[in-house]
DNA sequence: ATTGAAAGAGTCTCAGT
DNA sequence: ACTGAGACTCTTTCAAT
């Protein structure tokens, strides 16, 4: 399956600590992990080449900008056949941030980002509803997020 | 509540390119946008000072560094008086990435990353089930992701 | 593989518009 | 507000180890 990756400690002390913050600069990102800043640069490259490292994304409030309402939407499909379908047309609706195939009490799970509740209703009612083999829906409204973290890879050794 | 946030097309459209790839030159993006790249520089200030934008971070593909099993858990708590001190010993969980308190059939909706079945098995017997207040939980195991994108703000108009 | 220095590219500031 | 140019900082390359 996955190839081996052969990455040591510093390869994931330095992805552990850019996933945090991308902005440090690679002098000072080797000052923090005793090695040069052309040392980070050797790494960061290798790890592109790899595709493990695709690039740099900017990090955004979304709250702030007015998307308070996240919510999570479990699907039952008519039948589980339909799944490319169905997918296909949940994505048209730009409300929809993610989506996955499921084991367990749904088919597919699916979280939208919205501005208020009225365009959750608007998305649950008149775009979801439209869609082919969907049955039914569940939603759960996120009252709070508590947490929202990278995956821990630095104490990762091999 | 939320202040005015007055932002124009043109913030809009940085923050649309630069959450897809922050790695683009000022200067660049400046050429697409039809304004200098003095002006993009002035606009992310702005952003940066609103607390819109806090930063860029790496983008890594989670599945090559061997986290191959996503799960959400839905949790149903004892009491939902308990979930601050339910939510505080889940995230000492490392495989615990996110964690929402919700409406709906769940008190709380947790994901979790795991790099094979028998650390979700680990993660979800041996550590979950110790947790003081948990009632029970459901698992759906994550087969397939077929869409993770960010919320689309480029159309927006203030 | 790592280093340190030079070349190249990008960010940041600011005076002018 | 936006622009363009200069000062400054960071990335990238490369010869030496």
């Amino acid at each position: 399956m996955a190839g081996k990756l052969n990455l040591d400690k510093l390869d994931y002390q330095i992805i552990q600590h850019m996933m945090e913050d991308a902005e440090i600069s690679y002098a000072d990102l080797g000052k923090k992990l005793f090695v040069s800043g052309g040392t980070i640069h050797v790494r960061i490259k290798k790890l592109q080449e790899m595709g493990i490292v695709k690039g740099t994304r900017l990090a955004v409030d979304t709250h702030k900008l007015g998307y308070t309402v996240i919510a999570f939407i479990g699907i039952y499909l008519e039948k589980s056949s339909l799944y490319d379908s169905v997918a296909k047309d949940l994505m048209k609706i730009p409300e929809v941030v993610r989506l996955n195939y499921t084991t367990g009490n749904y088919s597919m799970f699916v979280e939208i980002a919205c501005k208020d509740i009225n365009q959750l209703r608007f998305v649950l009612h008149d775009q979801m509803q439209k869609i082919k083999g969907i049955e039914r829906t569940e939603t759960l409204i996120s009252l709070e997020e508590s947490l929202n973290r990278n995956i821990q890879v630095a104490t990762t050794e091999g």
